[in-house]
DNA sequence: ACGTTGACCTATA
DNA sequence: GTATAGGCCAACG
């Protein structure tokens, strides 16, 4: 495993419950600003990894929820979310901008 | 080996 | 305000 992907994992794991980040936001915080779609990539193995990661709480930029697919079922992502408190409507986080947790500030 | 494909983002028109 | 273009780089066929 690379150094920048059990980075991504690191991070989102770091995500606190009720919270979401973007894939460019991850990237930023690596120094690979440009290369968000390796997050992305990232996201794919996570569901590999034994340690359990939270990709749920990882959305695009705009809070579209771009990976539902990717998850057992596309109703997974949002009801995981829900679970945690987000509100979700049309694959979208509502008040996505009051729940957007940024890597740069929060982390060290 | 090469072309295509993405869980994206920024910039320009 | 939407539309298109370019860049990114690892996987897959």
């Amino acid at each position: 495993m690379s150094d920048f992907y059990e980075n991504v994992f690191e991070i989102v794991r770091q995500i606190p419950p009720g919270r979401v980040t973007s894939y460019g936001a991850i990237a930023r915080y690596l120094g690979t600003a440009g290369s968000s779609r390796m997050v992305g990539w990232a996201m794919n193995l996570s569901h590999h990894q034994q340690i359990y990661v939270p990709a749920h709480r990882v959305v695009n930029r705009n809070g579209l929820l771009t990976g539902k697919i990717h998850f057992g079922s596309p109703d997974e992502m949002r009801e995981l979310l829900e679970n945690e408190g987000v509100n979700v409507e049309n694959d979208c986080v509502t008040a996505f901008a009051r729940l957007f947790w940024d890597p740069m500030k929060e982390l060290p």
